[in-house]
DNA sequence: ATGTCATAAGATTTATGA
């Protein structure tokens, strides 16, 4: 099962890249974000015809996220993340596909740290910190993955000096990410590259995908009960190149079926 | 500080987020 994540950056403006992406690498399960779209104007119909079935938590103007398969039925679990009614936004959506639970997430991005924006960057991990320990203690086979806004180390970034008072790489992001870690997820792009430099993202600003300026913040955890499943790991950089594309580009990774 | 895109309100631009 190929399993792909994208930050779209607007689902309708990127529907066109996201239609030709879908047919160019097949994947079989995507998990998207950024749709900034309300529920109404998800492009249910394109997708469909595109082969694939949905399900999405729409927003308007800002965040949302959905979930497409083109291998069966997608089990909605929840729409929200657990553990603060007053959160409104639309930044995480679970389901079960094919008998794995996909968790799609969009982390707030926190910038500027510090302020408002990063305490509700670092309250949101720690929310998904205790759902990601209770999905570990289920035992099943899980992927969490999407667009978790932090450079994990030093080696995902092109100037890490550069970054070091940014809400991506700050010290309580990272620490956080280590947390996951330390709980037993196992983040697949290292897992089969560990010395690599790999991108996910590249600034709309000053050219950064032509100076090959990434940050590798897209990410995938997966449960222990997946690792021994885990084929390839790929980014699919060349759509960061195509017209009217995302600042993003898909990520994906291949399980034995 | 700058730069680029996208959205929304309501205007022929501005603000806001990323």
């Amino acid at each position: 099962m190929k399993i792909a994540t994208y930050n779209v950056n607007s689902v309708n403006a990127r529907l066109p890249v996201l239609l030709r992406w879908l047919q160019e690498s097949a994947p079989d399960v995507v998990c998207l974000q950024e749709l900034k779209a309300i529920q109404e104007n998800f492009p249910e119909e394109a997708i469909r015809n595109a082969g694939y079935t949905a399900i999405w938590h729409g927003q308007k103007s800002w965040n949302g996220v959905a979930i497409l398969s083109r291998v069966g039925n997608i089990t909605e679990r929840c729409r929200v993340l657990p553990g603060d009614p007053e959160d409104l936004h639309s930044r995480y959506i679970e389901a079960v596909v094919n008998g794995v639970i996909i968790g799609c997430l969009y982390l707030p991005n926190g910038n500027p740290a510090p302020g408002p924006k990063f305490d509700y960057k670092l309250s949101w991990l720690k929310r998904f910190a205790i759902h990601a320990k209770a999905l570990l203690t289920e035992e099943l086979p899980v992927v969490l993955t999407g667009d978790f806004n932090i450079i994990p180390t030093g080696k995902d970034v092109y100037k890490p000096e550069r970054w070091v008072d940014d809400a991506l790489f700050r010290p309580e992001s990272r620490a956080a990410f280590q947390e996951l870690i330390a709980q037993g997820w196992t983040d697949a792009i290292r897992q089969l590259h560990p010395e690599e430099t790999i991108y996910t993202y590249w600034d709309f600003f000053r050219n950064a995908f032509g100076r090959d300026a990434g940050l590798r913040i897209d990410h995938f955890l997966l449960s222990p009960q997946l690792v021994p499943q885990l084929q390839k790991a790929a980014v699919d950089k060349q759509v960061r190149g195509w017209e009217k594309t995302s600042d993003h580009a898909p990520v994906w990774i291949e399980l034995k079926d």
